[in-house]
RNA sequence: CGGGGCAUGGCGCAGUCCGGUUAGCGCACCUGCUUUGGGAGCAGGGGGCCCCAGGUUCGAAUCCUGGUGCCCCGACCA
């Protein structure tokens, strides 16, 4: 047997690094929590990026780029943001290398020390509102709907693959407004385009809320953000959307004249997914055979396996499927390797999460039908080559929504309302998943109930109902549920 | 930043305690033959600054000293 996978339920933290590894997905590099993301691994994230791009452009935001390196003053013109990311910045200090003169290999140059050092971005707030200073004066330069797709760096302290990475890509979008409703509305928007896009695409359920004060972006005033439940029942806080208020405009001194000849600070807003999103598909979806995927996303849809290998008959009929397939816009491969086994490629393709396997064999042929496979529910059944097409089509789209809802009743079934604090740490030690309980709306409870149970306010869910109640921790009044879990 | 582990061919490991021919095994790779409907078999073959720097010794992957790097588990974070 080649590739060994560990178990979930023997150690899920191992089987995610089995996943990631064994499928092709990404590798660990000479560089301390910096992974090379392969071929496989990137093809997704292309497919990722592609549609997100798409949907911020059809609302209207246009890409452009900043820079790298950031002058370390501009970082600590907002107060919390500073604080906030002071923590974990690369700094560059100098731009030259020398020869040893002790002889072995090169060292910094002294001499080549910066003025100022240069911070490797962590986030680009910074950099572009200092930007923006020069690119608004006038109310009819409003909004400014820019994103950008960029590597960021923070050096975190303890790194997991795609989850949380000292480099990652992600995209940010940076937007100025006029009015703070116009910011409030935008962000909104773009929270509910990631909510879409996790659902219609990632095929992950994701409930839409705001943080806490405590959770809150540095340097924001309201965060945003979509939360999904990973199958060992922890959650992942899957992308954010931020209303910055005027913090960054007034730190960076972005003003426009508006109708009445008024200088006026700007409304900020900024959101952003990351790779981590890709943590996040395979920790919802994957199962002990390796990764699945779901249909929107992976790099090939359907593969095409001859049995026992290719042939001048079995070619001809792989290629006229596999025409008529992409006539139809599905993404297919052939596999014409004379060398491995089919059963091998069978296990390949299944740890690679392909959707859907179509085995063209010698004997089914001659009945008139090819086999095909669902990466799923591992099923398998003989179909007609006549209406093979049709049915992969329709198959894919079925993984599609079986996937979803796979998803969602897991959620569904690891979701607690709770009304007392003992029930809270019996529920959290013996289920884990989310809980909702009433919360008195301070800091304090939050940290107190943190320290006791690791659990964290994951959200003030958007459409949670208004519902009078007390404060699990302190017997306090409380309007609404909020959700607590253990988070990666 | 604490706790643990690891560093030997592309990958995964043994060998290290107790120094001694030519550093070994599995997978992968190359050649040939036989195979091929769920991870093929046999035969042959190629590939190593044994993490780095010092030291001990006739002799170091192995012992000593000092580095460095990566991974895993916690606290902090997307």
């Amino acid at each position: 047997m080649g590739k060994e996978i560990t178990d979930r339920s023997e150690d899920y933290s191992q089987w995610y690094n089995d996943i990631v590894k064994k499928a092709g997905l990404a590798s660990n590099s000479a560089v301390r929590g910096c992974m090379v993301i392969k071929p496989h691994g990137f093809a997704l994230w292309e497919n990722m990026r592609d549609q997100l791009d798409k949907m911020f452009k059809d609302t209207g935001h246009v890409n452009a780029y900043f820079p790298l390196l950031i002058p370390k003053s501009f970082l600590s013109k907002e107060a919390e943001h500073v604080e906030g990311f002071a923590k974990e910045c690369a700094v560059v200090t100098h731009h030259r290398l020398m020869n040893d003169p002790d002889g072995n290999g090169v060292v910094v140059d002294p001499s080549a020390k910066l003025e100022e050092e240069l911070i490797i971005r962590p986030t680009s707030e910074t950099i572009i509102w200092n930007t923006y200073r020069d690119w608004i004066s006038s109310y009819r330069d409003l909004p400014l709907l820019v994103n950008q797709w960029a590597n960021v760096m923070r050096w975190e302290m303890r790194t997991r693959m795609f989850l949380r990475t000292a480099e990652f890509l992600w995209q940010e979008g940076h937007t100025a407004h006029a009015t703070s409703e116009e910011a409030v509305a935008e962000s909104r928007q773009m929270l509910d385009i990631y909510a879409q896009f996790a659902e219609e695409w990632m095929a992950m359920p994701v409930i839409k809320g705001v943080k806490t004060a405590n959770e809150r972006f540095a340097g924001a005033e309201d965060t945003y953000t979509i939360e999904a439940m990973m199958q060992d029942t922890k959650a992942l806080q899957a992308g954010t959307s931020h209303f910055l208020g005027q913090n960054f405009a007034k730190a960076f001194d972005v003003t426009y004249l508006d109708a009445n000849q008024k200088q006026q600070h700007v409304w900020a807003t900024s959101w952003g997914v990351s790779t981590r999103l890709i943590g996040g598909l395979i920790m919802t979806h994957s199962d002990d055979d390796g990764l699945v995927l779901p249909p929107k996303l992976a790099p090939q849809q359907v593969v095409i396996v001859p049995i026992p290998k290719p042939g001048p008959e079995i070619d001809e009929v792989a290629e006229k499927l596999i025409a008529e397939l992409k006539g139809k816009g599905i993404r297919v491969i052939y596999d014409q390797d004379t060398k491995k086994r089919p059963g091998f490629k069978f296990a390949e393709y299944e740890m690679r999460g392909i959707p859907v396997r179509i085995g063209i064999g010698k004997r089914d042929l001659e009945k008139g039908v090819v086999e095909v496979a669902r990466r799923d529910t591992k099923e398998k059944e003989s179909v007609a080559l006549d209406g093979a097409v049709d049915f992969v089509e329709n198959l894919l789209t079925e993984i599609q929504d079986n996937l979803f809802l796979k998803a969602l009743k897991h959620r569904e079934a690891n979701s607690f309302e709770v009304d007392d604090m003992d029930t809270f740490k019996k529920v959290l030690e013996e289920k884990g998943g989310f809980i909702y309980a009433h919360w008195d709306g301070t800091s304090e409870t939050e940290l107190k109930i943190k320290e006791l149970t690791k659990a964290t306010i994951r959200c003030i869910p958007l459409d949670g109902k208004e519902e009078a109640g007390k404060c699990v921790f302190s017997g306090k009044p409380s309007k609404q549920r909020v959700i607590f879990a253990k988070a990666y």
